[in-house]
DNA sequence: ACCTGAACACCGTTCAAGT
DNA sequence: ACCTGAACACCGTTCAAGT
């Protein structure tokens, strides 16, 4: 596993910064939920108590993960009309989750927003302001964008299995199990059978087509 | 902790049904982080192991308490416009997810569906189907409602302290953080301080207005 | 300042066994 | 058919101690 030190060599000392980029690394290939305090530590080459030197618990490591995601997402560019940046931050998002996924469902709910979150959601609420949504208009528009933009990114992690075997072997056991009612369910049959199981199913213009029924939506309702 | 059983009384036969119903009980109290095989157990007044013999392992126990979860949720009536029916079944999906937090994060992701998911899924589809969407317009506008409503759901989850102390704790502190850079951040304090933290923030009339903005722009899609 | 091992109170699950 | 305790391989975290 990983890549065990050799004792003659000195570790790579550690910091706050290595311990959380590390951590986002392991879940990024393993998940989360396989994320310990004592792989981490292994990875890092120390002891598992050596890390509590530099964060205070799990609860604080996985805030400080959350805001590397949120880092790297595009803010709305200042110079683009309103719904072109908010298109742009929108994709960044979905593209950050995507190769994040363990994040998904952790961005909304940290009760400690760190320091990225904080200026990204500023640099949102000034993109709309400056288009001429009220305060009131704002918020709601804010909230109806995110609300789709981290819905949309938790039904495509959770539906795209992490590995082809695993799609086919949960494609077969769903047609094992429910084979013999299939005719009760002819709206299901039409549509995964016709279209969604085609391999070319494409989330990206899906996500830019609920994107943009609710940006021209909102367009109307700028003051 | 629970009331533990008298020695005297015979308890109450172990079933699926009932294990399942009682680990759905103990998330709401308690969240699901703290839901254990032993913790559900003991509040059946069993040993831990007995479980095993209703249900295979932890992650079909939690995919049965998401179908329970699902069969609580009001499928589209029949009778009405498709409109008014894909806003009823949204205003159930929601006030579900509020009684049941733990699952908002858990519906879209099993990979085994249980009979309530499907069954809703079928009702929702023919729903669509009916209102004269073609069969890709459907896959669309399923997948835009769906991501908005979960969305929707976590972002409400997620901001609402489970008490009204956590609540008071948060924004205290998040004011100590921020209070000295205050001033790089307008429009948060624009948004948050002059509205969002009153008291009356209305998430129902907020839940409606994105909603009806997307099944309007829908609306205009049909074949 | 930075790191550590032993110990505690937990987990999920296997197994061989009881009624 | 239904339930069980002991045991195994894990967890997060406290504490007192090492350099």
């Amino acid at each position: 596993m990983g890549r065990p030190e050799p004792a003659t060599e000195t570790r790579a000392p550690l910091s706050k910064e290595l311990v959380l980029r590390t951590a986002v690394a392991l879940a990024d290939r393993h998940g989360i939920e396989s994320l310990s305090m004592r792989k981490l530590a292994d990875e890092l080459g120390a002891g598992a108590m050596s890390l509590y030197y530099h964060v205070p618990n799990k609860e604080e490591l996985i805030d400080g993960m959350v805001d590397i995601v949120f880092s790297e997402i595009e803010p709305p560019p200042l110079e683009l009309d309103w719904k072109t940046a908010m298109r742009r931050r929108a994709h960044s998002t979905r593209e950050v989750l995507n190769r994040h996924r363990w994040a998904v469902g952790l961005m909304e709910g940290r009760m400690k927003p760190g320091p990225a979150g904080i200026r990204l959601r500023e640099a949102i609420l000034g993109c709309l302001r400056r288009a001429g949504f009220s305060i009131e208009m704002t918020i709601q528009a804010y909230s109806v964008q995110d609300a789709y933009i981290y819905g949309f990114a938790l039904q495509e992690t959770d539906m795209s299995p992490e590995t082809a075997d695993d799609f086919a072997a949960v494609a077969e056991q769903q047609m094992d199990t429910y084979t013999d009612v299939l005719a009760d369910f002819p709206n299901l049959v039409e549509v995964v059978g016709g279209h969604v199981a085609r391999a070319g199913y494409d989330y990206a213009t899906e996500f830019l087509f609920g994107l943009d029924l609710i940006l021209e939506g909102l367009d109307g309702l700028r003051g």
